[in-house]
DNA sequence: TGTACATCAGTGAACGCGCGTTCACTGATGTAC
DNA sequence: TGTACATCAGTGAACGCGCGTTCACTGATGTAC
């Protein structure tokens, strides 16, 4: 049953899609070939036809996602100019949709202390993408020197991505709610 | 081989500690109970003389590292009064000795994702242990509103906590120092 | 353009392995008289 | 206080199961003439 190139390129991807939902639900541990492949619609034996092993997989969903999470945020921050960009950006970021759905978020909240033990190549990836998002927050920072603006949304980045960690794993639905807009609140006091 | 009780507790609280260190260092689920025995001077078939399951020892092991590291803390912010308590606490925090010994310091930054898919009991056990380290940063805040040094302090552990996360994920070494000095400079201020 | 053959995406059984958990057994500790 | 028996911490083999990976096979696609 030999598929076109297209269709072939096509399963690829819906692997890698499968995967990077799978990856932030269930950690990358915690995720089976055999599931991942049947929540793709294909059979395991077929993941080799692909990849060459599981942590390529890895490392290839590392980029998609991180990339999507850039894209997804960038798309949100541009809608306004400038700091209102910035407060849109980070509201997106710190909103209970993206808290209640790890499954189509960021990839550092949802499997960040993983990731540290994967291998430099997907580490390498990751940080790139985290410099994009640095960039897309500094570079609408009006007003600010660029090495104070880089700071800035470093630091931005630390509190977004820690306070989603945090809201995640407080029980107390209303303490979460809680953190979540006061970091939310602080990041965009910050460029100002 | 009966032991006696106090032999018997001291091994409980071994495994624990094993536990502990493991789980921060693989991962939950990239931890088999047959390395942690071992590591804890046993065979693993005496676990269920201690444990009644895997998610037990999980449970206790959240709250007695997230105790440690609260303790540890305010051990070093209590060296000093006030905002330079503070300053010590937010520095043993985010030091390079913390970012390079995952399977010691904080379990929120080396396992906080795995933590959200625990169980409630882990997770409200977590939650307390946060706000206990909360508690000890707004209570060093001085003139401060309550309700204000509060926020700021929660703000504080999300950033912190993010900042770890992040240095450990970034393959360069010396972004990932920018990074835990840059949080902890930030920290510092946002309690002036 | 049509035909013959090579390629290879996908299937499903099988591989060895480590997982969490159970169990029969051992022998030192704890307890009852 | 000394003795007899019950308890139970720890051992190591065994349980069923799911893991990542391999493989023989199928049959549609791609390619060469």
């Amino acid at each position: 049953m030999r598929k076109s190139k297209e269709e072939t390129a096509r399963t690829r991807e819906r692997i890698v899609a499968a995967a990077a939902e799978q990856f932030r639900t269930h950690g990358i541990v915690g995720t089976g070939l055999a599931d991942l492949m049947k929540a793709a619609g294909l059979t395991h034996g077929g993941f080799y036809k692909h990849f060459s092993s599981k942590d390529e997989l890895v490392s290839e969903v590392a980029a998609v996602a991180v990339n999507a999470t850039s894209a997804h945020i960038r798309k949100s921050a541009h809608t306004r100019p400038g700091k209102l960009g910035i407060a849109k950006g980070v509201a997106t970021y710190l909103s209970r949709q993206h808290r209640d759905a790890p499954e189509k978020g960021c990839i550092l909240a949802a499997i960040g202390a993983e990731l540290a033990r994967t291998d430099a190549k997907t580490r390498t990836e990751v940080t790139e993408g985290l410099l994009n998002l640095v960039e897309i927050f500094s570079s609408q920072a009006e007003g600010m020197q660029p090495d104070q603006a880089k700071k800035t949304a470093l630091v931005a980045m630390a509190t977004m991505v820690g306070a989603m960690t945090i809201a995640r794993v407080v029980e107390d639905k209303q303490l979460s709610d809680t953190i979540l807009k006061t970091a939310a609140d602080s990041v965009v006091r910050s460029f100002e």
